[in-house]
DNA sequence: AAGACGGGGTT
DNA sequence: AACCCAGTCTT
């Protein structure tokens, strides 16, 4: 039976992780937001950070959103902090610091939607709700042969229709760890391990040697490339910085003030541009660029071609911040490695 | 239904 | 370069 070859092979080989060492729906509902289009082992520090600072999620609602996004600097999709941050403040003062206790009602939180709300549901109450995840999907659409794409509306329905009649009711929680653990560990995106597969007798995937087609992904999205010029601002010891505001990349982040252009920039072009004139408006300034080759910062669908513009000043900076100060600030890797690379 | 949203690892 | 990762939210 599908169900209990799951659960057996789990026994025999699921990996020790902090938060398979608790039912507790802050640290599970935790591990999950992080985990979301993450890897364990990139996630891993993370959990240990927030749990060790934000023991129960009171301290975590009392923190600043400005502090808690510095806590996820480097985990990216930043949404994901945000809304991290507004659940935790909602179930300190609205719920009384007790995390909802059926599926229906998880789903309500912001930053917990199917998945993660079958996850929590089955993990910390036992509710036979099956979990649907990248490795979910891998693992059904090669056992059972499945064609429809797991980014189609049909693909998601009928993968969860399939999930359900799957899931062990007996043991929710364990038949859905050991199906996600086994698709990240057995069926593997690439060479899975078919010889030892516990359940390759009836795998039709690897039986019509499709192991290699499925599962079925719609069309990648297309990358779109952009040119960023920071100006490093330098004066006296300070520098200036700005918090992103729109509704675009890193949203509340801090960077460098920013000069985004269709092309890359030279120096003339750049200090003809009406942002620098009016940032440096009668200034006495030297101007030099920090990387003669843009710096490539790849994102998931965007390539970002980046130069640092260092600006020397002779008069003070308004609204600047003491360069040892940078370092406080929830800030992009991009941004990160610069201030780093830099050493003010 | 399709895009947007990060950063890192693997092939 | 392309694909994937314990997905969710917005348009």
């Amino acid at each position: 039976m599908f169900s209990s070859k799951i659960r057996q092979w789990y026994k025999a080989n699921k990996r020790a992780l902090p938060w398979r060492e608790s039912q507790d729906p802050y640290r599970i509902w935790l591990s999950e937001i992080m985990l979301q289009q993450t890897r364990v082992e990139q996630g891993l520090p993370y959990y240990k950070k927030f749990t060790e600072n934000y023991p129960t999620v009171f301290q975590l609602a009392a923190a600043s959103e400005e502090e808690v996004l510095k806590m996820w600097q480097g985990l990216g999709y930043y949404s994901r902090a945000r809304n991290l941050h507004a659940t935790a403040k909602h179930v300190a003062e609205n719920l009384n610091g007790i995390f909802p206790d059926s599926y229906k009602e998880l789903k309500k939180l912001k930053g917990v939607g199917d998945y993660t709300a079958s996850a929590i549901a089955s993990f910390c109450f036992d509710i036979p709700e099956p979990v649907v995840d990248g490795n979910v999907y891998r693992v059904l659409a090669r056992y059972f042969g499945v064609d429809f794409a797991i980014n189609s509306t049909e693909g998601i329905k009928y993968f969860k229709e399939l999930a359900s009649e799957l899931i062990d009711k007996g043991n929710p929680a364990e038949y859905n760890q050991g199906i996600m653990e086994f698709g990240a560990i057995q069926c593997k995106p690439q060479s899975p391990k078919c010889g030892t597969c516990p359940l390759n007798d009836g795998c039709l995937a690897l039986q019509k040697g499709r192991i290699e087609q499925l599962p079925v992904k719609l069309k990648k999205t297309k990358v779109k490339d952009r040119y960023f010029n920071y100006l490093v601002l330098r004066s006296e010891g300070e520098t200036l910085i700005r918090q992103r505001r729109q509704k675009d990349i890193w949203q509340n982040l801090y960077e460098f003030p920013l000069i985004e252009s269709k092309q890359e920039l030279d120096i003339q072009q750049l200090e003809e541009h009406p942002y620098f004139t009016a940032l440096l408006a009668g200034a006495n300034y030297s101007l030099t660029l920090f990387n003669a080759q843009p710096k490539v910062h790849k994102l998931s669908h965007q390539h970002l071609y980046t130069k640092f513009w260092v600006v020397h000043l002779h008069a003070p900076i308004e609204n600047g911040i003491p360069c040892q100060e940078l370092d406080e600030y929830p800030m992009p890797v991009l941004i990160a490695n610069f201030v780093e690379e830099y050493s003010f």
